[in-house]
RNA sequence: GGGCCUGUAGCUCAGUUGGUUAGAGCACACGCCUGAUAAGCGUGAGGUCGGCAGUUCGAGUCUGCCUGGGCCCA
């Protein structure tokens, strides 16, 4: 700048073809989604492409929504679902297919009726003072309420689907279908009335379904009790069996006691007391305890039993006890008898377990399977014990109002009391062990014999459809007919549909669909009538299951006599319901078709919506209504643990969309394995920002290389070099991988490839190589024409390949491009010619590439020397000794690929100072500076600079471009 | 306690029928470029493949046990 001012060089930037585009580094993804969203909605996408494909008569594909709670904000286990969902639809959408997808939803159930009971105390008011028809009304506003926030919350997503005609099990025709799907059990007779010990919550007041019970860590009382042997061998007789119990309160429903054959017991002969203890102890000398020889010294230990001499070994077969209370009173005057049973250990305890049938679900099956049908009833819905209990009538075994709501009541002191009294308590103490709660009150829940309703697992049914075969054997038989991606999913439903017992449909609850059905009072038989369940489907069809509620059972009855007849107040368990929506989801609407192709729902389901949907399809149409079943694991915190608010780990799908949008929980989505539990934090989701800005500058650059692209600048496949084919080559082994992978739902083996792809193959090589071409050869080039052809090859790909996963970024580029063009989302995945297959060419590249991995190295070491900047200040020479590698360059231009000035290629060792790689033997390279000037506008140092007077300042190729340039514009 | 699944670099993942110094992308450090610039290119560091034992000439890969984590169930 100081000797020449007179002559100004010109500058070349204006004649350079930087790329240009208005698609911005930067997304802006929380702020420009919505945009892509209302402009969808404009055009009703999910329909449109459906009315598209269903005028060509494409194939149908159905995804059915297993339904979400109506209860709560939507969490990130949510977000990965519903995205995994929309991958499934969108991918199948650009496979070509039409695609129906229904979003649903799950209605009633205990949550709900829990929230609305807490509404109502936040009022002042009891639950008995509503009327059911309100309180169903209040449940039905409220999971109505939560439809459209979740609904709006998936949409967000991007999800696309029917939204506009999702379903709801609480909708009256669901409720109508429901209880026409109930009607088809009682009908073909799968249904059936029994009594069992339930999971009871006397705080509800209610029955429990399993997934409404969880286990938490209680302090119980633990006692060891005598039940004196009446019937059995002389030595045993005078003798106490004894057993172990953390439920005191359940001794009064005591029946039985049972034990395991492969344990062995013994008869002892307390000889001594420990000495010195502050009490008095309920052993002494002389007596005869029964316990297994394992845990003989475990008992005495807490008996303070200090020595025994064992008389005799016990053998359990046809023994008799008494009651421990038999000596109080004479309501406990029975015989116990000692059952054999599989669930007994000697673990822990005695070796016998005391067995109240209608208290624990052991103690009901083992009382069954010993041939006894009377299950005792001792407590009542509040968990009192009944009047007629002697000794204990009406005490608590849990505390149902007051402060001391969920505590134990004084059930299990007063038989504690009256054991001592009664001289039949052998010792006792506490223990902390795991017990069952209601996972909604908290409050710990207790096992209670109540009458129920069933659908028979084991009975051959004979409808004309099931062969006389039992619902379990339809099911396993459907189980096998089904795909389960991951396989492993098959072991698992199939070996708990195995050993399932019988099916407990009905509830002692409101909010839900009733057993629509009456009881015959004299048979206890349902009253199987056509017209009469027709009349019942009508009516809920027209108003609502609250007609079961609301109308006269004339309505219903018609013909039949009210007296006669029971109506059954029960609901249905919330597992029918979801299990019944295929029948309403997927029968009698347009452009659809039952069965599934599939259902995609968590892990969890196998034992929920897959089983319940399996079950009910095959009581009623003796097959699954699904082809194949896709798990997903859960959802994570970085190290790998479960969220939880306290733990205050949790990752809210809103704030990430807030804050970076939804497309990074889209692209975090398709990157993990999602058949396993996977991760998420605010680590793994900078990673996913960051693989994103990848993604998106991939993109941006094609966008800007691109510009002003048009067909007439198209090269045929066979003018265009190496490199280019090498890309499309890669560009049809992709190809074959992404439409493999999308149909096998492997969306990681989308996104993973892709992603190094445009890391590896485009932007290290491709546009790095052709970035000179780019910029500086002119329009009609043909090297910067077939870069631009296959480049729009590219693009064409990458924005369909990866619209299923990252919708929004593509429709953005998609719509920069082509702004008249229609949505992105309509596309479908664009043949690629089996011509681009070249791996002739790929073997090529891997030698180049090693080349010149050599060559950067060498040029590494210059630049840490400081005796070397740019690539562009060199003119390496290359020695190979290896013909296959130097043949490799056969054609090409090494300079242009090692991205230097000048490069010269030689045959042979090179000199022993030449830099070399042990990787890559037989190259050596010398790192020799470019020699000339530098081309002012493509920077190369050519020695050639300066020969085209016309513009000295420039390489022959600069100057003919700027030549042309100038020429256009003069 | 039982069934099923799972544990490879900081993160997400590859690792074919067991076979040389375990790979990729991202992140990180350093350097280059400053005409993709909150970008691009290069180089580098980073792993006892959850642990132990066994089978084998040889094991991330096979077997057993242990351990961490998850789902479902008790």
């Amino acid at each position: 700048m100081a000797d020449d001012a007179d002559k100004p060089a010109r500058d070349y930037r204006e004649t350079v073809f930087l790329p240009d585009t208005p698609f911005p580094m930067r997304a802006g993804l929380p702020v420009k989604e919505p945009e892509i969203l209302a402009r969808w909605a404009k055009i009703d996408l999910y329909k449109t492409i459906r009315k598209e494909r269903q005028a060509t008569g494409a194939p149908l594909f159905v995804l059915h929504d297993g339904p979400p709670y109506a209860n709560g904000a939507i969490h990130i286990g949510h977000a990965l679902q519903k995205t995994l969902k929309d991958f499934v639809v969108r991918s199948r959408f650009a496979m070509g297919f039409d695609v129906d997808y229904v979003p649903g939803w799950d209605c009633h159930g205990l949550p709900i009726e829990w929230k609305i009971e807490e509404e109502l105390r936040g009022q002042g008011r009891r639950k008995d003072e509503v009327s059911k028809a309100e309180f169903r009304e209040r449940c039905r506003e409220y999971a109505a309420k939560w439809i459209d926030v979740q609904r709006e919350g998936f949409k967000r997503l991007g999800v696309v689907g029917d939204w506009d005609n999702r379903y709801a099990t609480m909708d009256y025709a669901s409720e109508a279908a429901i209880v026409g799907e109930f009607h088809k059990f009682v009908t073909s007779g799968q249904l059936y009335r029994g009594s069992k010990p339930v999971m009871w919550s006397p705080v509800e007041r209610t029955a429990l379904a399993d997934a409404e019970v969880e286990y938490a860590d209680v302090n119980s009382p633990t006692i060891w009790v005598k039940f004196p042997v009446v019937e059995g061998s002389d030595a045993a007789r005078g003798g106490s069996i004894v057993i172990w119990t953390t439920t005191p309160w359940t001794i009064p429903a005591n029946r039985a006691i049972s034990y395991n054959n492969d344990i062995a017991y013994g008869v002892y002969l307390v000889e001594a007391m420990e000495e010195g203890l502050e009490f008095e102890p309920w052993a002494k000398a002389g007596d005869k305890l029964i316990v297994a020889d394992k845990l003989a010294q475990d008992v005495f230990k807490a008996a303070k039993i200090a020595k025994t001499r064992r008389i005799e070994t016990f053998d359990p077969q046809g023994v008799t006890a008494e009651h421990p209370l038999a000596g109080l009173d004479s309501y406990y005057q029975f015989a116990v008898p000692l059952l054999d049973g599989d669930h007994v250990t000697d673990d822990a305890g005695t070796g016998f377990v005391h067995t109240a049938p209608g208290h624990g679900a052991d103690d009901y099956l083992v009382w069954l399977a010993h041939g006894h049908r009377e299950i005792p009833e001792t407590v009542d819905p509040d968990g009192a014990y009944y009047d007629h209990v002697a000794l204990f009538a009406g005490l608590k075994v849990l505390e149902t109002e007051g402060k001391k709501v969920g505590k134990f009541g004084p059930a299990n002191a007063a038989v504690q009391e009256k054991l001592i009294e009664a001289g039949r308590l052998l010792a006792r103490g506490r223990v902390e062990h795991s017990y069952p709660h209601s996972w909604r009150s908290k409050a710990p829940v207790i096992y209670r014999n109540t009458p129920q309703w069933f659908i028979r697992m084991d009975t051959a049914i004979e409808d004309g459809v099931h062969d006389g075969k039992t619902l379990r054997e339809t099911a396993l038989t459907a189980i096998e007919a089904t795909t389960f991606y991951p396989a492993g999913g098959k072991n698992r439903i199939r070996a708990m549909v195995e050993s399932r017992p019988d099916w407990l449909i009905s509830r002692q609850r409101a909010w839900g669909a009733p057993l629509a059905m009456f009881v015959d009072k004299e048979t206890n038989q349902p009253l199987v009538d056509a017209d009469l369940n027709k009349r019942i489907v009508d009516l809920i069809a027209a108003e609502g299951a609250d007609a079961w509620y609301t109308r006269p059972v004339s309505d219903f009855l018609g013909e039949h006599d009210p007296e006669r007849y029971e109506k059954v107040e029960d609901i249905l368990d919330v597992w029918f319901d979801s299990g019944s929506t295929h029948a309403f989801t997927l029968e009698n609407r347009e452009h659809t078709r039952w069965p599934a192709d599939l259902y995609l729902e968590g892990s969890d389901q196998h034992r929920g919506w897959f089983q319940s949907s399996l079950l009910e399809s095959s009581g009623t149409r003796g097959r699954a209504p699904y082809d194949a079943i896709l798990t997903h694991g859960f959802t994570m915190d970085e190290n790998g643990e479960k969220m939880s608010k306290s733990k205050g780990n949790t990752v809210d799908p809103e704030v990430v969309i807030r804050e970076s949008g939804a497309e990074i929980i889209r692209l975090w989505a398709s990157m993990i394995d999602y058949s396993d539990d996977s991760r998420i934090g605010k680590t793994i989701l900078a990673t996913t920002t960051d693989a994103y800005r990848k993604l998106r500058n991939t993109v941006r650059y094609l966008l800007g290389a691109l510009a002003g692209f048009e067909e007439s600048e198209k090269v045929a496949l066979e003018d265009m070099p190496p490199l280019e084919r090498f890309i499309l080559h890669r560009l049809h082994e992709l190809d074959g991988q992404v439409r493999a992978a999308y149909d096998a739902y492997l969306f990681q083996d989308v996104s993973r490839p892709i992603t190094e792809f445009c890391q590896v193959e485009l932007s290290q090589l491709f546009f790095d190589i052709r970035r000179d071409a780019l910029y500086c050869d002119q329009p009609s080039s043909l090297r910067r024409r077939a870069a631009r052809t296959v480049m729009d090859a590219v693009f064409e790909r990458l924005t369909v390949w990866l619209a299923p996963l990252i919708p929004f970024t593509m429709e953005e580029a998609w719509t920069t491009r082509f702004p008249d063009a229609p949505s992105n989302c309509l596309r479908v995945f664009p043949e690629t010619p089996s011509a681009w297959a070249n791996p002739a060419e790929a073997e090529r590249w891997a030698k180049i590439q090693a080349v010149t991995s050599v060559v950067t190295g060498a040029l590494e070491v210059e630049r840490r020397e400081k005796r070397m900047g740019a690539a562009l200040e060199a003119a390496p020479v290359v020695h190979i000794a290896d013909a296959g590698l130097l043949a490799a360059f056969d054609g090409l231009d090494a300079a242009e690929l090692f991205r230097t000035s000048q490069a010269t290629l030689v045959g042979g060792d090179g000199p022993a100072g030449a830099f070399r790689l042990p990787e890559t033997p037989g190259v050596a390279v010398e790192p020799v500076k470019a020699l000339g000037a530098k081309c002012a506008r493509s920077w190369r140092i050519l020695p050639e600079v300066g020969s085209d007077p016309r513009y000295p300042e420039l390489s022959l190729r600069d100057a003919e471009a700027v030549a042309a340039w100038d020429a256009e514009r003069a």
